[in-house]
RNA sequence: UGAGUGGGCCGAAUGGUCGCUGUGCGUUUCGCAUGGAGGAAAGUCCGGGCUCCGCAGGGCAGGGUGGUCGGUAACGCCGACCGGCCGCGAGGUCAGGGAAAGUGCAACAGAAAACAAACCGCCACGCGGAGUGUGCUGAGUUCGCUCAGAGGCUUCCGCGAGGUAAGGGUGAAACGGUGAGGUAAGAGCUCACCAGCAGCCGAGGUGACUCGGCUGGCUUGGUAAACCCCACCCGGAGCAAGGCCAAGCAGAAGGAAACCGAGUUCGCUCGGUACGAACCGGCCCGGUUCGUUCAAGCCUUCGGGUAGGCUGCAUGAGGUGUCCGGGCAACCGGCAUCCCAGAUAAAUGACCGUUCUCGACAAAACCCGGCUUAUAGGCCCGCUCAGCAU
RNA sequence: GCCAUCAUAGCUCAGUCGGUAGAGCGACGCUUUCGUAAAGCGUAGGUCCUCGGUUCAAGUCCGAGUGAUGGCC
């Protein structure tokens, strides 16, 4: 805790496919108007983090944009979320700036991290009823 | 100055802070240095390299290309030249071999759509009818003429059997054009000139082809991005190719075809022929491997498991040069110099400034050579035409 | 990244060898019925995905582009 440096290094990245699909599983997801955002806790001491932006958002220059401004909100904002948590990050139709991105991740994360964190969430656990 | 035409180039710049990624060095939870998308990275339309299919063979089929000569690793690309068409011109454009090898096709319209034929028309002939006037013959006569007959003339109509392709209209396209002669009417029927075709000869050119001369028949249509013929080219798949490591699971059913000789430690081995299966993109030839007692193996069908890491992977048909030599050019050779992205849920961003003409299309994924398509704005060069001035 | 396939009426699809594009369902109108459905009759509806080229003529042949779908160890 004593390094409070906005790094975003490849251990942080979500990269498998398996991991994406425990994530999607648990169906535990988050939305503003400008991201929906799936989370699963992951039992670590930090919290990594996923991309996934689809054809419809444009050819590959506008995709690759789109990225980078995520990345680069979960990067300035990871010291201010909760730890132990797997967030996948889906951008929703229009190009937003920097800072509202920002703002979109911190309050979606704590929304996702009242639910998979307290303890009779994780109890019942399951999605159904 | 205006209009146009051909070609080349650039594709915001710069500073700070926090980050991402390759390499190198120090040292290892980090720090420093340095490199970090494009002219199209795109579409995947061609051509190669590379890898595997054991070898990459012959014929057929299939596909592609199509003026000539060069360039190239190769090309459907590029250059120069030739020819057709367009443009006053600079220039542009053309899948630009063959339709007098063969087959097919052409709706509608039109008489007729490819080999000559003939609807209207024009023309002479025969027959019939209508008309006509003069002369002849005969009869009658009121001497004015009237009637009949044969023959004639000209115009029209109909029928018959022909001649003709000048003219007409249709169509995208109608079987050379103009003039004269000729004829019953006409026609390359004949002649002159022109256009075009074929053959031969001469000159120039590596060649496509060009120029000139002679002869011939008098004239041959379009479509091959329809089948086809000719010439040349092409084995298939693709870096999710392929190689190595780790992890993991569960197997089941079915399948074909033998004899001979030699050796033998009687387990088999070797050779020959035959057969079977699989493979060599499709078929045939030809070939390769395995097998022909059971089992194993191989093949087919169904089912199951894993989709993690390393490599391939970046020094190359490489870039640059008021360089040298060859070539009209594309390009080739030499010399010097440089190393210039290498990710793998996938690296260039965010924030704060300054300046400008306020920023288009758009981002590598094995690598090259092209083509095509997208592209705000700006710069440079060659050439043409018109106007004005000198 | 690589390799294939498709695009025709509101929907599902035909369309051979180039010659003015159809079928079924649907829509609308009429007949029938007290009314509806069914049935019968009729009508409209097409940039043949887009742009070039070949041809007298292109949905069809050729080239380029756009969009959609499927496959790969």
């Amino acid at each position: 805790m004593t390094s409070q440096r906005l790094t975003f290094p490849k251990q942080l990245h979500i990269k498998s496919g398996a991991e994406f699909r425990a994530i999607y599983d648990r169906q535990c997801k988050a939305a503003d108007q400008r991201l929906l955002m799936f989370g699963l806790a992951n039992g670590r001491a930090k919290t990594r983090c996923g991309l996934s932006v689809s054809k419809k958002h444009g050819c590959a220059v506008q995709r690759n944009r789109l990225k980078r401004l995520l990345r680069e909100a979960f990067r300035l904002t990871q010291h201010e979320l909760p730890a132990g948590l797997d967030l996948i990050l889906i951008p929703i139709k229009e190009v937003g700036t920097q800072a509202e991105y920002q703002t979109s991740v911190r309050g979606l994360a704590k929304r996702l991290a009242k639910k998979l964190l307290s303890p009779t969430d994780v109890e019942s656990g399951s999605p159904k009823t």
